[in-house]
RNA sequence: UGCCCCUUAGCUCAGUCGGUAGAGCAGCUGACUGUUAAUCAGCGGGUCGUUGGUUCGAGUCCAACAGGGGCAGCCA
């Protein structure tokens, strides 16, 4: 056995031909009374393949043993169907079963199931349609995030995962640390694991200091893009905020570019250039997978998909977000005031209802936004931008950042922040300084808005959540 | 973190006023010369999430716990 092979993404695109072999697991088994018909997947395209298994073929013990789930080579001729539904099937001339798959047993049918059960079964839905969809997806999704910003002439940078610096200020974080040890405990009935802490002085913990898994990498980003110029951090983020949404996620995977001599305008411009160009892509080159989202998941996904690849998005600022709000007429839960950050069904209403398609919101009030981003002249606003999407909302946050170091300066010290901390990321505006724009991408939330799918814990292998870390 | 909902067969669900359990699918057996979530007939399948309470009697009412989910906030 060779990874080099014929899988059934090759035999489904071949003319008929003698002598082929295929492997796989079995997604369901129709029998009649002189043949047999199984369905083949091996997750290498959306189809599965269709056997043919003529009475008398297979020994009675192999055919039984073809049932839902068991792993099989099969071996025979590959012919044009007669039946609708693919061109060509194969026509079995014998079968191995690797592993047999017990049908009272085994969790999965060829009938529906909820998503909220299969997230239960993590470990089994990937044999799938949704899923096997969904991780196809992913992998390309990937692949056309790393191949837009390759022919743009962008570095791919690795930010540490592991930051001591706890400046980031993006959101609560998970401690990383070897001063807990995990103990038994045998004095209940049952034994349980406690946690013994070994002191309490961050100095004698590994790194010297208390250290963190990574919210965001954008700030070490910005080191790099004052020398490589353009760059994008692709890779895992964590966030110990205590979160239960269906668009939340515990750790997910970020992009974040970041370039230097570019502002919120070419930020902007880069951010609706990659939306549409990652959805143009899939449209291309996962267009089976989509097709069945589309049939069975989101009605309106291609239509959406096809129509944001080919038209431009809406710019709005944050003050003439407002008042498009305050004089909508509806009746939001909360008012919408100038000043105050935009509630999710303010979101929802501008690119849903009031637009129809994304929308880039920029300029919001300085008081809502992080320390790093660049004040404009008027003293109120700074150059932040939200991308907002119907059915998922913000997709993307970015910002020109504070190239000043008078004003970074005193905007940390306004904030309270420990300035000592900055010290490095102050450097970058003493020495060279330029201005620099960029932004944050939850790449879950991409995969929901190009998938169709309902819940974030649905577009990620195994999700991690607050209560959930199983697998 | 706050508010709300759900938990009955392997899966999806019904179960009225509190009176001792139902369907479809899956599984098994059989029928059918080529099916596409195949079809048809028959059969088996239950600690009603757990613990406690109210009651002559609890799937049904109450409480706690466990698991799952929705909305909001935080954000990507």
């Amino acid at each position: 056995m060779d990874y080099r092979r014929t899988y059934v993404k090759d035999l489904l695109a071949s003319q008929p031909q003698t002598g082929v072999e295929a492997f796989g697991w079995v997604k369901t088994r129709r029998d009649s009374k002189g043949v047999s018909f199984v369905q083949l997947s091996d997750g290498s395209c959306f189809n599965d393949l269709q056997i043919v298994i003529d009475a008398g073929t297979l020994p009675d013990e192999t055919l039984k043993l073809l049932t839902t789930g068991a792993s099989v080579r099969f071996t025979g001729d590959l012919v044009a169907s007669p039946g609708e539904g693919q061109s060509v099937e194969l026509k079995a001339t014998g079968a191995e079963i690797f592993g047999a798959s017990d049908p009272t047993t085994y969790p999965l049918q060829k009938k529906g199931a909820t998503m909220e059960f299969l997230r239960e079964i993590a470990h089994l839905r990937v044999r799938g349609n949704t899923f096997g969809a969904v991780f196809r997806v992913r992998a390309q999704a990937a692949y056309a995030v790393h191949k837009f910003f390759y022919e743009r002439g962008f570095h791919w940078v690795h930010t540490p995962i592991i930051t001591a610096s706890d400046c980031e200020g993006a959101g609560a974080m998970f401690a990383v640390s070897t001063l807990l040890e995990a103990i038994e405990d045998h004095s209940g009935e049952t034994p349980q694991t406690l946690w013994k802490l070994h002191n309490q002085n961050p100095k004698s913990d590994f790194f010297g200091k208390p250290a963190f898994l990574t919210v965001s990498g954008q700030l070490e980003a910005e080191t790099l893009a004052m020398g490589l110029t353009n760059v994008y951090t692709f890779g895992p983020t964590f966030r110990a905020e205590n979160s239960n949404t269906a668009r939340h996620l515990s750790e997910f995977w970020m992009i974040e570019p970041e370039m230097a001599f570019c502002s919120l305008e070419g930020d902007m411009k880069l951010a609706e250039e990659f939306l549409r160009y990652v959805i143009q892509y899939l449209l291309d080159n996962s267009s089976q997978d989509l097709d069945f989202f589309n049939k069975r998941i989101e009605p309106e996904l291609l239509s959406t998909l096809e129509h944001v690849a080919n038209s431009s998005f809406e710019h709005l600022t944050y003050s003439e977000a407002v008042k498009h709000l305050e004089s909508s007429g509806e009746s939001f839960e909360f008012p919408c005031t100038w000043g105050s950050d935009l509630q999710a069904e303010h979101e929802r209403w501008l690119t849903e209802v009031k637009v129809g398609r994304p929308v880039i919101l920029t300029d919001y009030p300085k008081d809502i936004k992080a320390f790093y981003m660049r004040q404009n002249e008027d003293g109120k606003t700074v150059r932040a931008m939200d991308v907002l999407a119907p059915r998922i909302g913000e997709i993307i946050g970015g910002s020109q950042r504070e190239e000043r170091l008078d004003v970074l300066e005193s905007r940390i010290k306004e904030m309270g922040l420990p300035i000592e901390a900055y010290w490095w990321y102050l450097d970058l505006r003493r020495f060279g300084s330029a201005p620099h724009a960029g932004f944050g991408l939850g790449f879950e939330r991409l995969l929901m808005y190009v998938t169709g799918m309902k819940n974030i814990r649905d577009v990620i292998p195994y999700h991690r959540t607050p209560g959930n870390a199983e697998f």
